[in-house]
DNA sequence: TTAAAATAGTGATTATTTTCACAGATTATG
DNA sequence: CATAATCTGTGAAAATAATCACTATTTTAA
C-alpha cells in the first residue's frame, strides 16, 4: 500500500483531519464518510476513496473511529516525524507565523528567525530568537535544519532563496508573491495567497 | 469564449501573473510559453492552453507581450473590479494580513478589523481602525461588505462563522484550520496552511 | 426472527486535465 | 531568397480524478 498519495488527496486528508480534530474535543467517537463527505461539500464515496490509502478499516453501519482514522492520517502525512524550520523575513508575515503554535501540533518546529534589520536582531518571538541573516549558513549546517519558510518582501525573494541554496536549504516555503528559481534539487513550495484569494473570488463574477 | 475557467487553470495563471511582474520590473517585454514553462515545470502546452482562455493573441516565434499578458490575466480574474473586505481577529495572523500591502494590487480592499479583545479596539493598523466584533453587523451593512477574512483562533473560529453569517457575509477567507459549517449561498475558502505544508512535505518522506 | 436502513469497499464509468503531435506562421541567417 | 529554427494554436490521445452503481455487512426495529 505504498503507492504514491497525490496532491488532491493529500489536501483533502488534512481537511479530514481537521473534522476529526474537531470531531475529537466534542468526544464523538465515530464518524461516516457521508458525514464527512457533506461538511465538504463533495462525493462519500471520495471520502472512501481517499481513506483507502490509508491502514484503515471502517465499520458498517458505523463509519470510521475518529480517534484511529485521525491517527492514520496523521502517520501517513508524516505529523509524526518532526521537521525543523528556520523563518527567514521577521516581518508581519513571519513573526505571525513564528508565533503560531498549531505548527508544532502538525509536526513543524520554528527554530529560529532571520532578518537583516539590525533593530529586529537579537529580540525574541515566542521563544525564538531572531539571528541577523549572516548567521544562516553556519546555523543550518549546525542544526541540520532543511527547510526554510520564506516570508521576505517580494523585491528581495530571489536573492534571499539564492542565498539559501547556497546554505544548503533544501525546502523552501514561499510565502512571497513570486515565482523563484532555484536549481534541482531544491524544492520549493508557493504559498500563493493572493492567488488563492483569486481563485475563489473568480466565483463572485457574473 | 465565457467558458468557466477551473480552478487548477486561474491558480497556474496567478502564478503567470507573478513572473509577468517579473518581468515587467527588469524590463523585458516578450515571454513565451516555453520560458514560463521551465520556470514552473510544467508542459508548455499547458500555457498555451491556459492562455487561451483570455483574450490574447502571441506572436510565433516571440512569444506574448509581457503587458498585454498581465493585463488580460487581471481583466479575467477580475483583479479589476475592487472587492472590499474585513479582517476578523486581529491576531498576529490578522494584523500582518492588514500590513500586506500586495493586496491593493490584487483588488481586495481591507476596510477594517474587528476583534473582542477591548484592549486592541480603537487601535489603528496601516490606516485601517479595529473595531469591537459588536460593530460588526452594523458596518457590513453601511459599507455593503460581503467579505470576510476568518483568522480568529481555532476554538471560536464556527462561533464567529456564524456570527458572519447573521451579519450577512457572503465570503468566507478562512484562515483557522477548522472546517466550517454554513448555510447553502454561503461560501468559504479554506486557507489550510498546515495541509498545504504538510502536501510540501509529504515529498520529504523516504 | 425478519425486514429495512445505513454504511464500507470497490470495480466500472464518466469527466476532467494534461500531454502529445503537428500545421501554420514568423523571424533570423546564410 | 531559401532554409532552418522556433513559436503559437489546437485537435487527438493519454493520464488522472471523480462519480456511479452495486455487493457485502451490520445494526436497528418491527
Amino acid at each position: 500500500m505504498n503507492k504514491k498519495i497525490s496532491d488532491k488527496v493529500i489536501n483533502r486528508l488534512t481537511l479530514y483531519h481537521c473534522i476529526l480534530l474537531d470531531y475529537m474535543e466534542k468526544g464523538i467517537e465515530n464518524i461516516s464518510s457521508p458525514q464527512i463527505a457533506s461538511l465538504l461539500n463533495i462525493d462519500d464515496s471520495q471520502v472512501r476513496k481517499d481513506v483507502s490509502y490509508l491502514n484503515n478499516i471502517g465499520k458498517c453501519r458505523v463509519g470510521y473511529i475518529v480517534r484511529e482514522l485521525k491517527e492514520s492520517i496523521e502517520k501517513t502525512l508524516g505529523f509524526a516525524k518532526p521537521k525543523d524550520a528556520f523563518i527567514v523575513g521577521a516581518g508581519n508575515l513571519g513573526l505571525a507565523l513564528a508565533k503560531y503554535t498549531d505548527f508544532t501540533n502538525y509536526g513543524l518546529s520554528v527554530l529560529a528567525l532571520f532578518d537583516n534589520d539590525p533593530v529586529k536582531v537579537d529580540m525574541s518571538v515566542n521563544g525564538k530568537q531572531i539571528f541577523h541573516v549572516s548567521k544562516l549558513p553556519d546555523l543550518t549546517k549546525r542544526l541540520n535544519v532543511e527547510i526554510a519558510i520564506l516570508t521576505v518582501p517580494r523585491d528581495v525573494a530571489q536573492a534571499t532563496a539564492d542565498f539559501l541554496v547556497d546554505s544548503n536549504v533544501k525546502y523552501i516555503w514561499n510565502f512571497s508573491p513570486t515565482v523563484l528559481k532555484v536549481p534541482k534539487g531544491v524544492q520549493v513550495w508557493n504559498e500563493n495567497l493572493m492567488g488563492n484569494f483569486l481563485q475563489f473570488t473568480y466565483v463572485m463574477q457574473d
